[in-house]
RNA sequence: GGGGGCGUGGCGGAAUGGUAGACGCAGCAGACUUAAAAUCUGCAGGCCACCGGUCGUGGGGGUUCGAGUCCCCCCGUCCCUACCA
C-alpha cells in the first residue's frame, strides 16, 4: 500500500485538469449557467493564506456546481493598478509595470499550486490597454450621457509630493509619506453623477435578498437619505450681497428653540466677513488646517466665533438670532449652516453653555416619567428622544400637543410651505464620486484640453490612450506631467495642437466592471451582448467584508451605468445576486517586554510550550489579525510545500463558520494532514481487501453515505462548509469501523470521495481513479441522497417529566401516537414520578422527536 | 455619539423552540512496539450522598408543556461609522 503524497498528487491531477480544459467556461444552450466569483486580488507579489480562505471558498462553489450540472464560470484577474506599484518604484527604481507584471507572474504561480477550478484563458488585469481602453470607451459614452462631469473640489495636497491624498493618507494633519502639513487645495475633477441614483441604490437593497444584512445597511447608512426643511433666515445688516442665510434641519419641529445660526468656516458667508475682520480670518484658517484628522475630531472643543451678525427668527421677526462661525459645522453637507436648538441637540447645547445662549425647550417626555426630568434649561442634558416616541410639546406650532417627533416634523414642514418658510426637503449623504487621481499608474482619462475648444473627448477610434512606458520617478508627483512629449497631442475636434488629460482614474473604476468584462474578456467593445446576457448575473460574490460599502456601491452604479449605455442588460443593473462576506484568517502573537517595556514580536517557530528557548514566558494574543510587522503571518507557500494544498484547503474551511474569522493553529493544520492520510489508508485498504459477499452491516452503512451525502449537500449550498467538514470526519469514522462487505464499502468510499472533491480535488481524484471511478471525479455527477435511506426504522424518543430528561423509549418510526403514550405510561421513571397511579396533567408526544409528561 | 456582530467545556465550534456540547484540537487510559513515532480502541462539562441525582449556553426577568434558540432589561467584547444639522 503506498502513501499519501501530496506532492506527487497535485501537480499531476492540476496538469489533468488543464489538459481536459474541465474549468473552461462554455455556453451551452439548455444547459444552467452559474457564475461564481471571489473578489479579485491586488498582485502584491504574494498570496497570503486570507486569500486561500477566499478562493477556496468559490472553488468549493464552483465545483459543487459543476458537479451538479452547470455550465460554470470561474474567472480570475489582477486589479492591477494602484499606488503601491508607484512607490516600489520610488523605493527601487522599477517600473510600475515590470513590478505589477512581476507579481502576477508570481501570484499566478502561486495560485496554480492550490488547485483551484479557474478559467485562466478569461484572464485579465486592469492594467492592460485591453481592459482599460474598454473602460477610456465607456468614459466616453458616460460622458454623452451626463454622467461624468467636471468640477471643483477641495483636497487634500500634499506640497512635498505633489500630490492628492485621500483622507486615510493623512495623519495628524500631515502627508502619510512626506510628512508635510498638508494643504487644502481646490483642483478641477472628474466625478461620477452617481448622485443621480442615491434613491434608486437605496430602494433596490431591499430586493437584495441574498446579501448579508449588515452590508445593506452599511450602504444605507452610507447613502444617508433623510428628510427635512430648507428654509432661510433673513439678515440684519448683512455684508455686500448677502441678505440671507440658507439652513437645513432635520428637527424642524425645534424651530421655537432656535437660539442661534451656526455656519461653517467655508461657508460663502464666512468668506466674505472674514475679508474685513482679521480676527475672523485667523479662526477660519485655525478651522481649515485641522479639517481632515479623525478621532480627534470627537474630542476636539467645540469653538464658535461671533461674527456679530443677526438674522430674524422666521415666525417672528423681532426675534434675532446670533450668527456664529463654528468650527464643527461641514460645508458640503446640507447648506454649510444649521440653526442650533440646544434643548434638543447636545452638541448645540455644549455650544449654548459654552457662549451662554439662551436654552428653550420646545417639547418634554410625554406623561408618568416626568418626576425625573430636568429640563435642560434648568441643567438637565439635552433632551433627544427617538423620533417614534410620542411627546408633549410645549413650544410645538403645528399639529397636537402630544404627538410624535415624526409627526411632529410632517405637520412643521406642512406648516412652513404653507407660510411660505420654506419647504420640504430630501438629502442624501451619498457625494457623487470623484475620480481624478494625480498619479501614473492608472486608466488615463481620455480627454484633450485645447485652447479653443476647451476639455474635449478623444475619439473612440484613438483609443486606448496608452500610458507611456518611457516615465522616471526620480521626482515627485504625477510623472504623466514630466513626460516630454505624451501630452502633446492634435486637438480631436480642431486639430490645433492640444494637451491630454495627465489624470488618471481612481482605482475604484476598474473593479467597478471586471466582473461584467469576464463574460467577455477579449471583446472589442466593454462587453458582448449575448455573452453578458448569458452568465451575467453574478450567482454568488465572495469576498471581505472591508469592500461593503465603495467597491460593492460603486459596482452597482457601474452596472446601471452601464445599462443606460448600452453594455449590460437591464437584467443586469443589480450585478450580485448573492453576496458572501467571509472572515479573517488570524493567527496568535508571540509577545515579549524588553527592558524599556516596549513589545518585541517572535516568530511562532521561536516559541514552544509558551517559552522562548531561553526559558522567556511568552504572552499570547489569540486570534489577531495576520502582520508582518507582529511575525504572525503564515505563508500560504510554505503550507502547500509542507502537506499540500489540500491540507491548506480543508484546514481554512474546518472549524469555523465561514464568515467568521478562522485562528490558524499549526496542530490544526498537522490533524488535517493527519486525516488526510487517513482518508487514503482507508481508500486504499478496502480497495486491497479480498472480495467477500453481502453482509448484514451493509444497509447501516448505505444509510450513513446516504445521510452524510444529504448533510454535506446541506452544508456546501448554505456556506455551511465547516458543518461539512464535520460530517466528512463523521462519515469517515463510520466507514473505517464499518462491518460491511466489500461492494458496500467501495460505494461508501465512492461517495466520500465525491464529497470531498469540492474541498480536497487533489486527494479525491487520486482516490476517485484507485477506486475505479469513471473519467474525472471533478466532472462526476454529484451523488443523490435517497431520501427512504435517510430515515431510521427506529427512533428514539427521550421522554422528559415537567421538561426534564429522565428517561428514553425507542420504538418503531410509524408507531402510532396512543401506542407511544401507553409505552410511555408504563416506562419506570414515569411510573416513579407519578407515584402510584395518579394520571399526568398533559402528555405532550411530538413524534419522532419527544415526549414530554407534565404532571 | 450612532449602527452592527459576538458571548456555549481547557480551546475552535455544533444544535428547524424538542436528548446542549456533534465534529475537530489539546488531554487521559489501553492495544501494537525492545522503545519511540505513526496507527488503532476507548474515556472525557462541573459538583454530589456517583446503577442515581443536581447545576450548567455572560447576568437578571418573561413567554412556553419545553428556551442556547423568542421577548424585555443589564454586563462584557469585537468590528464598522461618525462633528450629518
Amino acid at each position: 500500500m503506498s502513501r499519501y503524497a501530496a506532492s506527487e498528487i497535485e501537480p499531476k491531477w492540476q496538469k489533468a485538469w488543464d489538459e481536459a480544459g474541465v474549468f473552461a467556461a462554455k455556453r451551452v444552450e439548455g444547459k444552467p449557467k452559474y457564475y461564481v466569483l471571489e473578489m479579485f486580488p491586488y498582485p502584491s507579489g504574494d498570496l497570503h493564506i486570507g486569500h486561500v480562505r477566499n478562493y477556496t471558498m468559490g472553488d468549493v462553489v464552483a465545483r459543487y456546481k459543476i458537479a451538479t450540472g452547470h455550465a460554470v464560470l470561474h474567472p480570475m484577474g489582477w486589479d492591477a493598478f494602484g499606488l503601491p506599484a508607484e512607490n516600489a518604484s520610488i523605493e527601487r527604481g522599477i517600473h510600475p509595470g515590470v513590478w505589477t507584471r512581476q507579481n502576477i507572474a508570481n501570484m499566478k504561480k502561486q495560485f496554480a499550486m492550490l488547485g483551484l477550478s479557474l478559467d485562466w484563458s478569461r484572464e485579465l488585469a486592469t492594467c492592460d490597454p485591453e481592459y482599460y481602453g474598454q473602460q477610456q470607451a465607456m468614459f466616453l459614452d458616460f460622458l454623452e450621457k451626463g454622467l461624468v462631469y467636471r468640477k471643483n473640489a477641495v483636497v487634500n495636497w500634499d506640497p512635498v509630493d505633489m500630490t492628492v491624498l485621500a483622507n486615510e493618507q493623512v495623519e495628524d494633519g500631515k502627508g502619510w509619506r512626506s510628512g508635510a502639513q498638508v494643504e487644502r487645495r481646490e483642483l478641477t475633477q472628474w466625478f461620477f453623477k452617481i448622485s443621480d441614483y442615491s434613491e434608486e441604490l437605496l430602494e433596490a437593497l431591499d430586493r437584495l435578498d441574498n446579501w448579508p444584512d449588515k452590508v445593506k445597511l452599511m450602504q444605507r447608512n452610507w447613502i444617508g437619505k433623510s428628510r427635512g426643511l430648507q428654509f432661510a433666515f433673513s439678515l440684519v445688516d448683512g455684508p455686500e450681497g448677502h441678505d440671507r442665510v440658507e439652513v437645513y434641519t432635520t428637527r424642524p419641529d425645534t424651530l421655537l428653540g432656535a437660539s442661534f445660526v451656526g455656519i461653517s468656516p467655508d461657508h460663502p458667508l464666512a468668506k466674505a466677513l472674514e475679508k474685513a475682520n482679521a480676527e475672523l480670518a485667523e479662526f477660519n484658517a485655525e478651522c481649515r488646517k485641522m479639517g481632515t484628522a479623525e478621532e480627534e475630531l470627537e474630542k476636539a472643543e467645540k469653538r464658535g466665533f461671533d461674527t456679530g451678525l443677526r438674522v430674524r427668527h422666521p415666525f417672528d421677526t423681532a426675534w434675532e438670532l446670533p450668527v456664529y462661525v463654528a468650527n464643527f459645522i461641514l460645508m458640503d453637507y446640507g447648506t454649510g449652516a444649521i440653526f442650533g436648538c440646544p434643548a434638543h441637540d447636545a452638541r448645540d447645547l455644549e455650544f449654548a453653555r459654552k457662549y451662554e445662549l439662551p436654552v428653550v425647550s420646545t417639547f418634554a417626555p410625554a406623561m408618568g416619567e416626568a418626576g425625573t426630568f430636568i429640563l435642560p434649561e434648568n441643567g438637565g442634558p439635552a433632551y433627544v428622544p427617538p423620533k417614534t416616541e410620542t411627546v408633549r410639546y410645549i413650544k410645538g406650532f403645528a399639529g397636537d400637543e402630544a404627538q410624535t417627533g415624526n409627526d411632529a416634523i410632517d405637520a412643521a414642514i406642512a406648516f412652513c410651505e404653507a407660510n411660505g418658510v420654506g419647504h420640504g426637503v430630501t438629502k442624501f449623504r451619498l457625494r457623487d464620486w470623484g475620480l481624478s487621481r494625480q498619479r501614473y499608474w492608472g486608466c488615463p482619462i481620455p480627454v484633450v484640453h485645447c485652447e479653443s475648444c476647451g476639455v474635449v473627448p478623444e475619439k473612440k477610434e484613438n483609443l486606448p490612450v496608452v500610458l507611456p512606458e518611457d516615465v522616471t520617478f526620480d521626482r515627485p508627483g504625477n510623472a504623466l506631467s514630466w513626460h516630454p512629449t505624451w501630452r502633446d497631442v492634435p486637438c480631436p475636434s480642431c486639430g490645433k495642437p492640444a494637451q491630454r488629460e495627465t489624470d488618471t482614474m481612481d482605482t475604484f473604476v476598474d473593479s467597478s466592471w471586471y466582473f461584467a468584462r469576464f463574460t467577455s474578456p477579449r471583446a472589442e467593445t466593454p462587453t458582448e451582448a449575448a455573452e453578458a446576457e448569458y452568465w451575467m448575473n453574478v450567482d454568488q460574490y465572495i469576498g471581505g467584508v472591508e469592500h461593503a460599502i465603495l467597491h460593492l456601491l460603486y459596482s452597482r452604479f457601474f452596472a446601471r451605468a452601464m445599462h443606460a449605455c448600452g453594455h449590460l442588460p437591464a437584467s443586469a443593473i443589480e450585478p450580485f445576486d448573492a453576496l458572501f462576506t467571509q472572515g479573517m484568517v488570524t493567527h496568535e502573537i508571540y509577545m515579549t517586554r524588553d527592558a524599556n517595556g516596549r513589545a518585541v514580536y517572535h516568530l511562532p517557530s521561536a516559541v514552544k510550550d509558551g517559552k522562548l528557548a531561553d526559558g522567556t514566558e511568552v504572552e499570547i494574543i489569540p486570534s489577531a489579525k495576520m502582520s508582518k510587522s507582529k511575525k504572525n503571518v503564515v505563508d500560504p507557500v510554505d503550507i502547500i510545500n509542507q502537506y499540500g494544498a489540500d491540507t491548506a484547503r480543508w484546514f481554512v474551511l474546518s472549524d469555523s463558520p465561514p464568515e467568521r474569522d478562522v485562528e490558524w493553529t499549526a496542530s490544526g493544520a498537522e490533524a488535517t494532514s493527519k486525516h488526510l492520510a487517513r482518508v487514503w489508508r482507508i481508500v486504499t485498504e478496502i480497495v486491497e481487501a479480498p472480495e467477500d459477499g453481502a453482509k448484514p452491516a451493509d444497509k447501516d452503512l448505505l444509510r450513513e453515505m446516504h445521510k452524510a451525502i444529504h448533510d454535506v449537500t446541506m452544508g456546501i449550498e448554505s456556506f455551511g462548509f465547516n458543518t461539512s467538514v464535520a460530517r466528512l470526519y463523521a462519515f469517515t469514522s463510520a466507514l473505517q469501523k464499518s462491518e460491511a462487505g466489500k461492494a458496500a464499502k467501495l460505494e461508501a468510499a465512492k461517495a466520500l470521495v465525491q464529497l470531498m472533491s469540492p474541498m480536497t480535488p487533489h486527494l479525491a481524484e487520486e482516490l476517485w481513479s484507485v477506486l475505479g471511478g469513471e473519467g474525472l471525479v471533478t466532472e462526476a455527477a454529484w451523488p443523490k441522497a435517497d431520501p427512504a435511506m435517510l430515515i431510521d426504522d427506529e427512533v428514539t424518543l427521550p421522554i422528559q417529566i415537567n421538561g426534564k430528561r429522565r428517561s428514553e423509549i425507542t420504538v418503531p418510526r410509524d408507531m402510532a401516537k396512543d401506542e407511544i403514550e401507553s409505552l410511555v405510561m408504563s416506562d419506570a421513571a414515569v411510573v416513579r414520578a407519578l407515584e402510584g397511579g395518579a394520571s399526568p396533567k398533559k402528555l405532550i408526544v411530538v413524534p419522532g422527536r419527544i415526549v414530554n409528561v407534565v404532571i
